[in-house]
RNA sequence: GCUGGCGUAGCUCAGAAUGGCUAGAGCACCUGACUGUGGAUCAGGAGGUCUCGGGUUCAAGUCCCGACGCCAGUACCA
């Protein structure tokens, strides 16, 4: 009669978390193992490290409050610095290769795990998602770039997606060169307007070369009435990033041509174009043609660490136009230098595998069943030890088996089979123990059975489904059921 | 962050422009008919602080204000 409710904590889920099934987490690892098989098969080797690292490891705080910047999860525990979880693989990796200078370089290693930013979630975009990483450090050669984008060809192909994929290469060097050549001042305010610039190509995709041309002038107006800054370059300067973004041709070859008309004023420029030849003739070598990886000079990423090389790479429709992204990377060899004072130059790339998991689930596979192959039925609970060992025995020969613990009769404990798509069942109460047999259901076959039954009496009597065996067969059984079912 | 839309059972939604009895349906779930057999059928059952908080009112799911959440676009994404 009391009024005093118990409070009780509504179940929830914190914004842009998720819980991960079953079936979802199966095919997660299956296409973990498959990139990973991949990944070694050019030797690299694997590499843990912690989700939650200090917040200036990350190089994410700022300088003069000392605070974590907004954009990362970040919190005090027993320490008084900031601590936070990792935004990103590469930079646990950067602290990783500082703390241990005697590792023989060049070192390559993969690394699979989860990272968090704080950011707006939206549909297939979360707080938390898995990268898988794979990195080469120490290596200043090209041929560790081409390298990288021939591992992730390999994968994707691994994965059944030989042809729906194409990887693309642009080159922070010849955007540099670009903005050199048009006059644009890059030193200035720390390589602030190259970043604008880079950020607003980064957009092209969805807003058009239009957009773009209006983002590196004067600014955007958008569909809402919002109004985005924008690069503040001339309209002549403007130009000269229209005509690098339309630089893209046929091969890699006439795209390096075609870049470095427009950069030869700039050393810079030239260097990076003449970095891009060296990878072609690199992924040449390898056998990667244009079907599988293309120079795109609107490849530029968001990052501001990528120092030459970058690489994204992207599903592309019947039509050719590329989706999602699937991967990204490249090359940075500023970014250890930050901790050892030395330059270590290195070059990576990560995939997203969430997203792709997405796009391998709407394709081809039909998920994976996570379920028990048998389940031992409790017909008659004096006989719960007998269940026990046929459990066991069933185990013991390989056969994924589940005992029904649960309550219930044994049209219950069918139902339960069903439900979780276990397709055998073993049945065994006095009548079968009294003579040493027991009977095997196929559960599957009787659903394609109660299709075509409308009358219970009828249902009932239909017994091909079910077969009583002496106990020794019975492992003898239930693989032919399995096997006939698997060759379906 | 900004703009707009939405928030009723586990799920999909009625009910709301005009406040008024115990807030409904389908699906899913549970129990039984069916004795040792899943499906179908039938009978029954459980499940709701109507997102939350405040306000107006005799009376609020319904009207007003605020918060939170979700969706879409846009910005940010190191």
């Amino acid at each position: 009669m009391s009024g005093n409710k118990i409070r009780r904590p509504r179940p929830r889920l914190a914004r842009g978390f998720r819980d991960v099934s079953g079936e979802d987490l199966t095919a997660r690892w299956s296409m973990i193992s498959i990139v990973r098989r991949v990944y070694e098969r050019y030797g690299f080797i694997p590499l843990e490290t912690p989700t939650v690292e200090f917040a200036d490891m990350l190089g994410k705080f700022i300088q003069e409050t000392g605070l974590p910047t907004e954009g990362i999860f970040s919190f005090k525990a027993d320490q008084p610095d900031w601590l936070a979880l990792r935004y990103d693989l590469t930079a646990p990796l950067s602290r990783y290769v500082a703390m241990h200078r005697d590792l023989p370089k060049p070192f390559r290693r993969y690394q699979v795990g989860s990272v968090f930013r704080v950011e707006k979630p939206g549909p297939g975009r979360f707080r938390e998602f898995t990268q898988f990483d794979i990195d080469t450090v120490g290596s200043a050669s090209m041929a560790a770039d081409a390298e990288i984008c021939c591992v992730l060809c390999d994968a994707f192909d691994a994965l059944g997606l030989e042809g729906r994929y194409v990887v693309r290469v642009g080159n922070r060097r010849v955007l540099n060169g670009v903005l050199e050549a048009a006059g644009v001042d890059t030193k200035d305010g720390g390589g602030l307007v190259a970043t604008r610039v880079m950020r607003c190509i980064d957009k092209l995709e969805r807003l058009g070369l239009s957009g773009i041309e209006q983002l590196l002038s004067q600014g955007r107006m958008d569909g809402s009435g919002d109004f985005t800054e924008g690069a503040a370059l001339s309209d002549e300067q403007a130009r000269v990033v229209i005509d690098y973004l339309k630089s893209q041709r046929e091969t890699r070859m006439a795209c390096c041509d075609a870049q470095e008309a427009i950069v030869s004023g700039s050393e810079e420029g030239r260097r990076g174009v003449n970095e891009l030849r060296e990878i072609d003739e690199f992924l040449t070598a390898a056998g990667y043609d244009e079907t599988k990886i293309i120079f795109d000079p609107t490849i530029v990423r968001g990052l501001t660490y990528y120092t030459g090389p970058v690489y994204e790479a992207s599903l592309r429709d019947e039509s050719g136009k590329f989706t999602s992204s699937i991967a990204g990377g490249g090359r940075y060899d500023d970014l250890i230098e930050r901790f050892t004072g030395q330059k270590v130059p290195a070059t990576g790339a990560s995939i997203g595998v969430d997203r792709l998991l997405e796009v391998l689930k709407g394709a081809d596979r039909e998920p994976e069943r996570v379920s028990a192959r048998v389940l031992v039925t409790q017909m008659d609970k004096t006989y719960a030890k007998d269940y026990v060992a046929i459990t066991a025995e069933l185990r013991r020969a390989g056969i994924p088996s589940e005992l029904y613990l649960g309550k219930g009769n044994i049209g219950k404990q069918f139902k339960y089979a069903d439900d979780r798509g276990i397709p055998v069942a073993i049945i065994a109460g006095e009548d079968e123990f009294a003579e040493g047999l027991v009977s095997v259901k196929n559960l599957a076959l009787g659903k394609v059975v109660s299709q075509e039954v409308k009358e219970r009496s009828e249902w009932l009597k239909r017994e091909e489904t079910q077969v009583t065996v002496a106990r020794e067969e019975m492992l003898m059984k239930v693989r032919e059921i399995l096997k006939a079912q698997h060759n379906e």
